[in-house]
Parts: structure tokens; sequence; C-alpha cells
DNA sequence: TCGTCCTTTCAGAAATCACTGAAATCATTG
DNA sequence: CAATGATTTCAGTGATTTCTGAAAGGACGA
């Protein structure tokens, strides 16, 4: 007889449905990894720790999403390395325990954060870069070979001018923080709703 | 010999520069392409199409990313499909030729719309019925168990208000279009740079 | 220092994703 | 409607990414 047979079936049935819960938010989240640009088995790590509320150990990582150490080693150390994940040590056991970060805002700072550093600033510096490179060739040409490089100086342009003020608007969120973005985002519903005369 | 011999020595390092920086712009389009969850040949192909300042044939893109027929068709199709590129016709001319839209601000909010439909809506919804499982099972369950499921339910309603936050946000950028972001930046760098007493 | 326990690394296997090229389909013209 | 020219599809192939499992590398206590 399995030690848990006094558990009388309604209790197993609701354990069940918090078990569902976690598996559903684990794959939802996991099959949206594919989109962020990262692995489905990092994203679901991280939603695995994301939805315990006490840290786990990579025995516990391999049971639960049913993978191999090493992959659950790397995993966690990406998410490490994004700042998504804490090691956690307590007293007395040799493992290495994990934790995810649990507030949604300071997520979204961090993952705003590396983004920027690995994909908002290269593509700015290159195009910076593209004009450049034009605006030394352009004197040199003559008719049409001329305005087919302004025309693609006035796009790479228009590029850069929207990184950079994609650019600022996301400093601006970042420093403003949780509070501020709440606030602004009353503040513009309002506006909006009832628009005073003096635009 | 070759039929531009003519041309001197000036004039096609000149045009060459030309080529160069396109050709830069649209290698590091493509890297970033991986990084936000389309292949590189899709954004290089978008890349091509908004620098070159005629719309292009299928052979055209054939020659200047040196890949198939069956490759460029089905990538132009997918960023037609996102709404980033557009068909047009030639009079007199039986071929396709293809354009991308060259405004910055169109491509933000088409993406982010995309995004949202693809993204942003599928994970707010499984995280709703997985708060929704949760409201129905935690009353039934006692102890542990029950501290267990609140500290889930806290979390993901952590995760789906900041996800409705994001949400407004976006509609509302969308909503001021880009004329109203310029301003909204100007503003918020201002009131940051010179806050006034009666915050 | 050795033995134990845990973590990391990495070569090779497996799975996934992207691409080619030829055949099928579609559209236009004479 | 047949001929021509363009486009789409998709099975097979190639390339890339991800995963496994075993070996190597620590850290700690005895």
């Amino acid at each position: 007889m399995p030690k848990d047979a006094q558990a009388n079936s309604r209790t197993r049935s609701d354990t069940a449905v918090l078990e569902d819960t976690k598996a559903l938010f684990i794959r939802r989240w996991g099959e949206m990894g594919i989109y962020w640009g990262i692995s489905r088995t990092m994203a679901e790590l991280h939603a695995l720790l994301y939805i315990s509320t006490e840290p786990l150990c990579t025995d516990d990582i391999m049971r639960q999403l049913q993978i191999s150490r090493g992959n659950a080693s790397m995993n966690v150390r990406s998410l490490i390395d994004w700042g998504l994940v804490r090691r956690v040590h307590l007293r007395g056991d040799r493992k290495e325990y994990f934790a995810a970060e649990t507030d949604a805002w300071y997520l979204f700072e961090t993952i705003m954060r590396e983004r920027r550093r690995r994909e908002l600033e290269p593509i700015g510096e290159t195009i910076g870069k593209c004009v450049a490179m034009l605006d030394q060739s352009i004197p040199q040409l003559r008719g049409d070979s001329r305005d087919v490089a302004q025309e693609c100086q006035r796009r790479l342009r228009g590029m850069h001018q929207f990184l950079v003020t994609v650019g600022s608007l996301l400093n601006l969120a970042l420093d403003l923080g949780e509070k501020g973005m709440d606030m602004l985002a009353k503040m513009l519903s309002e506006a909006k709703s009832q628009p005073d005369g003096k635009s």
C-alpha cells in the first residue's frame, strides 16, 4: 500500500490542480521562450523556478523537467548570467539551490538592460557607422548614384533616429521604475479619455 | 575588356563605398534577426528591401543574398504576412517586385501589433487561466499546500498585472503615434532634469 | 591526503531548423 | 487553349542548435 494511501481522494485531486497549474504555466512560458530568442528548456527552467516557492537543486530540476544533469547545469548558468536567477546556499547542505527573482518589474528591468546592451547598442553603432561612411562618400558622387546614396542615407538616418528615441524612452522607463510607470499609464489614459482644450 | 572599363577608378571606388555600406547594414540586421526570433535570412531580406531604393524581384534577391528561389519566396511571404513588405506590380512586366515599408515608426507599430497578438495575448490568457484554476482550488486546500498555492497565486497575479500594464502602455504608445512619442520623450526628459517642487 | 559528494565541461548523438532545387501550380498572352 | 514565364510548394539534404552522459574538476570533512 503506498504510504500516502490515507490521503483521501479529495486532497489528492486538489493538489493535482496545483500541479496542473504549474505545469501549464511552465509549458506556456517555454513556448514563448522560442519567440524571445532563448531555448524552450531555458524558458521552462525559468518558469519552474519562478513558480516554485522553495529553491530547487539540480536534481529537482532534472526530475521535474525531465532533462539531463548537463543540460540543467548549462541552462541554470545562462539564467544566472542574465541576472534572472540566484544561487542559494542552505546551511548544512552541500548542494547548491537556485531561486528566481519573483518581481515582474525586476525581470523587465533586467531583460531590458541586457537587450539594450546586446541589441540596441550594436545595431545603433553599426547604423551610425553606415551613416558616416555615406557622409564621406556622397560628396564624391554625381548623378543617379548620388540620388541613390542620398535616399539610402535618409532611410538609415530615419532608422537611427528611431533607435535613439527608443533608447531614451527605455532609459526613462528604467528611471521611472514600477510606480512611475503605473502612474504614467494612468495619467496618459486620463489625458486620452478627457483631453483638455489647451492641447 | 569589361564594359565599364571606362569608369575611372574614383567613381568605381565611390560606388563601392555605397555597396559596402549596404552590405554592412544587411549583415548586421541579419545578425540581429537571430535575437528577434526570426531567421538570419529573413532579417537580411528585410534589410535588403529596406535599403534598396527600387523594388526588387525574386531574381534580384536571389542574386544579392545568394539564396535559392524557394528560400527567397518563402521568406518574402513571411515578411508580407508580418506586414513589413508590399508586393509591387510594374506595368508591362509580368514579374512581381517587392518593396519594404521604409518608415521606422510604421515598422515599430506593425511589429508591436503582431507581437502583442502572437505573444502578449496568449501568455496573458494562459496566466489568467492559471489564476482561475487556483482560485477554484485554494478553498479546498488546508495547511501547507494552501500556503504554497497562495504564494503561487501571488506570483501569477504579479506577472499578470505586469502584462496588463505593458499592454496598456503599448496601446497608449500606438495611439500616440510617432509625434506623440517624441513629445513624450522630450517632456519626460525635461521633467527629469528640472523636477518642479509640487510633485 | 583520501574519499565523498556535488558541479561543470564537452564530445558525440539527437532533434530541430533552414535551404535547395525540381516539380507542380498559377497567370498571362498570342 | 497551348505556350510561356513566373511563383509556390515540399521532399530531401545540409547546417545548426540543443541535449545527454560520462569524465574531469572542485570543495569539504575525516
